[in-house]
DNA sequence: GTTAGCACTCACAGATGGAGAGTGCCAGTC
DNA sequence: GACTGGCACTCTCCATCTGTGAGTGCTAAC
């Protein structure tokens, strides 16, 4: 028997469609294999076990369904999966209480590094998943003023102010000495000269300063400028931000009691790089983004989705905040829940950067 | 048959020393219970298994070894594995490459935010445990600098640089507005007035000149006051910085691959509050420290040890450092370890303070 | 004091077997 | 032609049983 696998979603007729969310919906509440007397019991269908295990038999020959073993029911597929949250799901808005909840968490915070810790902690506590936020590299920001701390005579803390409200800072070791007078001149100056420049385009201005310097033998232009670059590409050196919070909340899912599969999924958290990989193809998508199971691939275990959305500006998104958790979610929740916190964040952004103008 | 409980540890002659010794130390290497034939195999007696099976149901009897049922070998117990550290263990001191190791990722950090990471990470790959360091309040610690930084109109980033070289940095949201000319001259007169003091002492002296300054109506004064104490609150209400990492190692270990000990066990790591008690009283106590199970509450399952040293100047330690791993771990080699860690992030502290001077 | 020998205990692994759940298919019904 | 009842079949799960091996405790002999 031949199996259609390139079959348009028209070929699913209503009553197909109806059984294949009502599959997910009870699997995802349950966790158990689904059968065709369970569904039939459910009262959604006025039809018996019989007319349903056709039905279902059919949902398995598209790839919808599958079977674990013989005398189990069915369960969905990420192909399953996939059709449901493209054309079955009804998202399930956010209760008032919720949505408070978030926007309460959001603007509490002061520091942008607080913020996305937060949102992090708090998207893994509402969701019972893991929650990630992430911020890629820093070349790309515009920045608002580059203040220089003394902390002791050869080392200086470097305080960059961004135009989006983001505060990085970060400690040099100079080797030459400064005095307090220097570095609040060269602070003064550097903020002047270089305000509302990107860091990458700073980093080149300063490069081709420092050559026309040369020359004219001014120390204290040398040393800020030499000062100024360390400080740029010390900031550049923190490729990203990631927070990820809540990995004990898969713990207590059902499909990782087993012991080994637990264990290798929380080894794969452990891996960032694969993860950064992802959340930064999904950046380039931006918008609400649904991975299921082996669309990415995050685990040798195919069995985690991924639910990300972009934050920040629209045009330039500043970073991805999103949560993993098993395949069998509850996407009409988590769906909004992301989406929801992104644009708490893309909120409090923006008021900050109004702000400061 | 009596048992004696309170026997001082004179009673064991030598040969029963040797054999917990030996009962250990295989049963650290291999994890199984231990039985007569095994040790007598393993050639350091002259004796037949059943001569010692007769001292190991003697040292059965005395408290120090246990059976998981009739037909299982022996296994230590807490009041074995103590006894053991306090009088048998041959501690393995670290290899010129262990020692260099820690020597170079500890000088290798600026910040001591960073360090403390650092050295929490490097204790856990290098013990294959988890790793901590823990740095409680900083009340009692005396300053160097307090530095004001604008961030935006009413929002301010103050960087505090202890005596020890310990760098904290908080952002402020004023109610008020600054200006960069007053922040700088704040940071001046603040740093002159308070340098060398405690926090507490900081605070407590604030207060009192905001009294005697209410009715001079100096509003300069004022602000700078104001922003000074909000300063120190804030920093204060960090209330201690601690590191876990390598929570995941204790996944590898053989007594763990049961899903719910493991679960429980994570759990209770994240339990900080615990931890964070249990580490100031080590703190207290200062030198290197042992917990053998359920000598610390750390978890309800008892089975954890905890390796602790403090660092920091000999008469007021400013933090602790060390690991918790399964009762059965190499105390002969993880002890050491901790000790020289605890050493060289002391002397790094010691290091920063010279050369501030 | 030490050892060989023996009876006893207990955990563990594999085999067996029945119960339950669920399917697939066929034949009958509307 | 769509739906349904019925039945044989399959497969997992659980409890029970049994044999094996490891290890002990005790006793008697060296």
């Amino acid at each position: 028997m031949p199996i259609k696998l390139d079959i348009h979603h028209d070929d699913l007729d209503s009553r197909a469609r109806d059984v294949l969310r009502e599959v997910i919906v009870q699997h995802v509440a349950t966790g158990e294999a689904i059968s065709s007397r369970s569904l039939a019991k459910g009262g959604h269908f006025q039809l018996s076990p019989a007319s349903l295990r056709n039905v279902m038999a059919d949902l398995e020959d598209l790839g919808y369904l599958q079977h674990p073993h013989t005398s189990a029911g069915r369960v969905p597929t990420d192909r399953g999966y996939r059709f449901f949250i493209d054309h079955l799901m009804k998202s399930r808005s956010l209760s008032q209480r919720e949505r408070e909840m978030i926007d309460g968490e959001v603007g509490h915070a002061n520091e942008i590094d607080e913020v996305l810790q937060l949102a992090s902690r708090l998207l893994s506590r509402m969701s019972d998943q893991v929650g990630i936020v992430f911020m890629p590299t820093l070349l790309q920001f515009t920045i608002r003023s580059m203040d220089f701390v003394l902390i002791a005579e050869s080392k200086i803390m470097c305080v960059i102010v961004g135009t989006n409200g983001v505060v990085v800072n970060k400690i040099i070791d100079t080797r030459q000495p400064f005095s307090r007078d220097e570095t609040e001149k060269i602070s003064r100056f550097i903020t002047a000269e270089f305000s509302g420049m990107t860091l990458d385009g700073i980093r080149r201005r300063l490069i081709r300063m420092t050559e026309e310097e040369r020359a004219s033998h001014d120390a204290v232009m040398q040393k800020t400028l030499s000062l100024a670059i360390e400080a740029v590409d010390d900031v550049n050196a923190v490729e990203h931000e990631l927070y990820v919070e809540g990995a004990a909340s898969i713990l207590s899912k059902p499909e990782f009691t087993d012991a080994i599969a637990f264990r290798r999924t929380f080894l794969a958290l452990q891996e960032k790089e694969k993860l950064v990989e992802i959340l930064n193809s999904c950046l380039s998508e931006g918008g609400l983004q649904i991975l299921v199971g082996s669309e990415s691939d995050f685990t040798q275990v195919h069995n985690f989705s991924i639910v990300a959305k972009s934050y920040g500006s629209h045009s330039s998104p500043l970073g991805i905040v999103g949560l993993i958790g098993p395949t069998r979610m509850e996407y009409a929740r988590m769906a909004p829940l992301v989406d929801y916190l992104g644009l708490a964040l893309t909120r409090k952004i923006e008021e900050e950067q109004e702000h400061r103008q």
